[in-house]
RNA sequence: GGCCAGUUAGCUCAGUUGGUAGAGCAGCGGACUGAAAAUCCGCGUGUCCGUGGUUCGAUUCCGCGACUGGCCA
C-alpha cells in the first residue's frame, strides 16, 4: 500500500460558501483548485454560475473553469479523466489538489469510477429524439424492454433521458446494459481523498441565502448575460448550458414567459430544488464515506473551521518522516 | 355610504345537485454510470373567513358581520 499524496475535497450545495472556504484554504496551503462543477466549465457564463472572479482565482491556480463553449457538452467521464490528470500534475509539482464544487455525480465518479461505456453519440441521440417525437417515449421504453428487459425494468417509462442513454449504449455495444456496466477499467486514483462537506444545519437559512443571491444575480446583470450569450453563440434551450439553473428561467423570460417577479420566483425555486438534490447526495455520501468530515456552513467561523479541519486531515495523512507534500 | 363579485392547502384556483374536498405551482422525501445546475419517481387534514339559522347532517342554502376587489355616489 503505497503512501499516496493527499487531495482535499470540498463539497456542498449551492450557496453554502464553498468559494470563500476554498480561498481561505488557498491563503494558508499550497493548493491548486480543481473545480468540480458542471456549470463553471462554460465560458461567458459568470453571473448565473456564481463563478469565482478573476481576482479570486488569482490567489492560486484554478482548473476546469471556462474550458468549453456553452455550445458544447461536458460529462462525468471527462471530468474524471481531467481531474485525475490534473491531480497527477499538481502533486508532481509538490502542491495539494483541492477539488471544490457541488456537482455530486462528479465526486462520485471520481471516488467510485465509471463503467467502460461508449461516450455520447450526437447523431444517434438525434435519431432517438426524432423517433421519440414520432412514437413517444413509452414506445421507446417498450423497445428497450424488447432489447434488454432488465435494463428497461430499472427505468421509469417517463425518464426520457435515461431511456435514450440506455438505447444508445445497447445499440452501440450490442450488449445488455448490465454487461456494459460490469466492465470497469478505471485508473486507480493517484491520491487519497480527504473529503470535507459543507451542509446547512437549517434548510431555511440556506433558502434565504439562495433568495438573496439570485436577486443579486438579477441586479448585477444576469439577464444581460443571457442576452449576450444568445447573441454570440448558437444556443438551443435543450443544451446543457442553457438548462443550467437560472439560465433556463432567464431564457424563458426573454422568450416572453412571465414578468420579472415571476422570473425571480422561478429562479429561486429552481435553485432551492437544486440544493435539495445536492443534499440528498450528501446524505448518501455521509453513509458510504466514513472519512467524510461534515461542517455546518452556517457557522460564522466556517472558513477557519474548514482550514483547521484540512490541516488536521493533512497532518494525519502525512508520511511518517516527510512533509505534507510528497 | 349604495350595489355587485369574491373569501377553500404556503400561493393561484377548481369543487361538493347539502353526506367535512382536489389540481397546478411551491415544499418535503427518494433515485441517480459520458446532459447531472440534468433527468425521473413518490408524498395533499386544510378552523373550506367568522357567527347565527334551516337541516338527521352545512364548506355547500339563508341572515348578519369582517375583509378584499370592482362599479356607482
Amino acid at each position: 500500500m503505497p503512501n499516496l499524496p493527499p487531495a482535499l475535497l470540498l463539497l456542498g450545495p449551492t450557496a453554502s460558501g464553498k468559494t470563500a472556504c476554498a480561498l481561505a484554504l488557498a491563503a494558508g496551503l499550497p493548493v491548486e483548485v480543481i473545480s468540480v462543477d458542471s456549470a463553471l466549465v462554460f465560458r461567458d457564463m459568470d453571473i448565473g454560475t456564481a463563478k469565482p472572479t478573476l481576482e479570486e482565482r488569482s490567489a492560486c491556480p484554478h482548473h476546469l473553469i471556462d474550458i468549453i463553449s456553452p455550445e458544447e457538452a461536458y460529462s462525468a467521464a471527462r471530468f474524471r479523466a481531467d481531474a485525475i490528470g490534473l491531480i497527477r500534475a499538481i502533486t508532481a509539482r509538490g502542491r495539494i489538489p483541492l477539488l471544490a464544487g457541488g456537482t455530486m455525480l462528479y465526486f462520485k465518479a471520481l471516488r467510485d469510477g465509471l463503467s467502460d461505456l461508449p461516450e455520447a453519440d450526437a447523431a444517434l441521440r438525434r435519431a432517438i429524439d426524432d423517433e421519440a417525437a414520432r412514437r413517444g417515449w413509452p414506445a421507446l421504453h417498450a423497445e428497450l424492454a424488447r432489447l434488454d428487459p432488465a435494463a428497461a425494468a430499472r427505468l421509469d417509462p417517463g425518464d426520457a433521458q435515461r431511456i435514450q442513454r440506455a438505447l444508445e449504449i445497447v445499440r452501440l455495444t450490442g450488449r445488455p446494459l448490465a454487461e456494459s456496466y460490469a466492465r470497469r477499467e478505471n485508473d486507480a486514483l493517484p491520491c487519497r481523498l480527504l473529503p470535507i462537506a459543507l451542509a446547512p444545519s437549517e434548510r431555511g437559512a440556506l433558502h434565504e441565502r439562495i433568495a438573496t443571491r439570485f436577486s443579486q444575480m438579477l441586479e448585477t446583470g444576469l439577464i444581460e448575460e443571457v442576452r449576450n450569450l444568445r447573441r454570440h453563440y448558437r444556443l438551443e434551450p435543450t443544451m446543457p448550458s442553457m438548462r443550467c439553473t437560472g439560465y433556463r428561467q432567464v431564457w424563458d423570460y426573454l422568450d416572453g414567459a412571465g414578468d420579472l417577479p415571476d422570473l425571480r420566483f422561478k429562479g429561486i425555486a429552481a435553485t432551492r430544488q437544486l440544493a435539495k438534490r445536492q443534499l440528498t447526495w450528501l446524505r448518501q455520501f455521509r453513509e458510504t464515506w466514513p472519512e467524510l468530515v461534515e461542517l455546518d456552513c452556517l457557522r460564522s467561523d466556517i472558513s477557519s473551521a474548514v482550514r483547521d479541519t484540512a490541516l488536521k486531515l493533512l497532518d494525519h495523512h502525512r508520511p511518517p518522516n516527510g512533509k505534507p507534500e510528497q
